[in-house]
DNA sequence: CTTGACTCTGTATTCGGCTACAGGGTCTAT
DNA sequence: ATAGACCCTGTAGCCGAATACAGAGTCAAG
């Protein structure tokens, strides 16, 4: 991956080049739309801009993209990134609050993943149990019928898969 | 809240009673909408109706709901749900199908549980560590800054949690 | 000096799974 | 006969996280 800068290739090292947006995206590999609309989301704060209005970002945009997206794997809406980054460039830490919401954002992660063996292990079992008996007459599928799953839809589609 | 049954109150018991819209939703627990939006979809055919035309529900469409929920909880999307249920109703069996969906949403759940798994640990350490050694200046928080989760971002936010 | 790549702002659209509302018609108890 | 509860259709909106597009301005190379 590692898009090679060729744009900034000179003499840069430690030069910590102004990059527009369409390098940030290359480098970054978030779309251009993406990077406006984190900033109108409070994410990116304003870039500098050129006399004639292009964005420059610096090196640290990176990192922070990479913060971003980590954070993102991790579970954080977008709205809360927005709220740790501020509350950082409000001067305090945000730390106190990031880990409050981590600690719970890990409760919240055990419970799905509580959540997630019992699908599994049902659904499993479910296909087993159907596999050796085959259809049932008068029935839309005896896989997902005759399933013991009931627990009570815990939250509702917490299974929601990505897009595929 | 809830509203006893007025409507059907009589002498019910084995009659399988037509059902209205309101009763079936009360019994269900699904909203009214949201009951025809799924009719709309496809996930619960045309219901009879009255000369005036509301809907007329047989005892059978709540056993129906409970396998959309049912199923929905698997991780089926109402789209899938809609397939599986209008194959049946072409008259094949669409349990072949079904066992392909579930097999692939095996495998699916299988990953999604390693990288939670992946994460859970990696947040755990990384709160951990950070506990330890405080907050760093400089970075918007260590937590997330200092975490080694690389992982190549499996397929973008897979975590999703539910509605808070 | 023109072409083409890039950027700007602002608005609209997508996806899934609903929920809400407007503006009617119907049914039933009083 | 009328209030109020219910039902109808159809359309619009919501959430989150983007993506797409229109119409305009900018910039560097040929």
């Amino acid at each position: 991956m590692k898009a090679t800068s060729k744009t900034t290739d000179t003499k840069d090292a430690a030069r910590k080049p102004a990059r527009k947006i369409g390098e940030v995206s290359r480098l970054s590999g978030i779309g251009i739309e993406a990077l406006r609309f984190y900033e109108k989301q409070g994410l990116l704060g304003r870039p500098a801009r050129t006399e004639s209005g292009y964005r420059l970002y610096d090196a640290e945009v990176l990192e922070r993209l990479e913060f971003i997206k980590r954070a993102q794997v991790l579970g954080f809406s977008l709205a809360e990134i927005a709220r740790i980054i501020s509350h950082k460039h409000a001067g305090q830490s945000p730390c106190a609050e990031v880990r409050d919401i981590v600690r719970a954002r890990l409760q919240e992660i055990d419970e799905r993943i509580r959540q997630m063996h019992r699908y599994r292990k049902e659904l499993a079992a479910a296909l087993d149990e159907w596999e050796q008996i085959g259809d049932l007459e008068g029935h839309v599928c005896g896989l997902i019928e005759s399933t013991t799953i009931k627990q009570a839809l815990p939250e509702k589609r917490v299974l929601k898969r990505g897009r595929r």
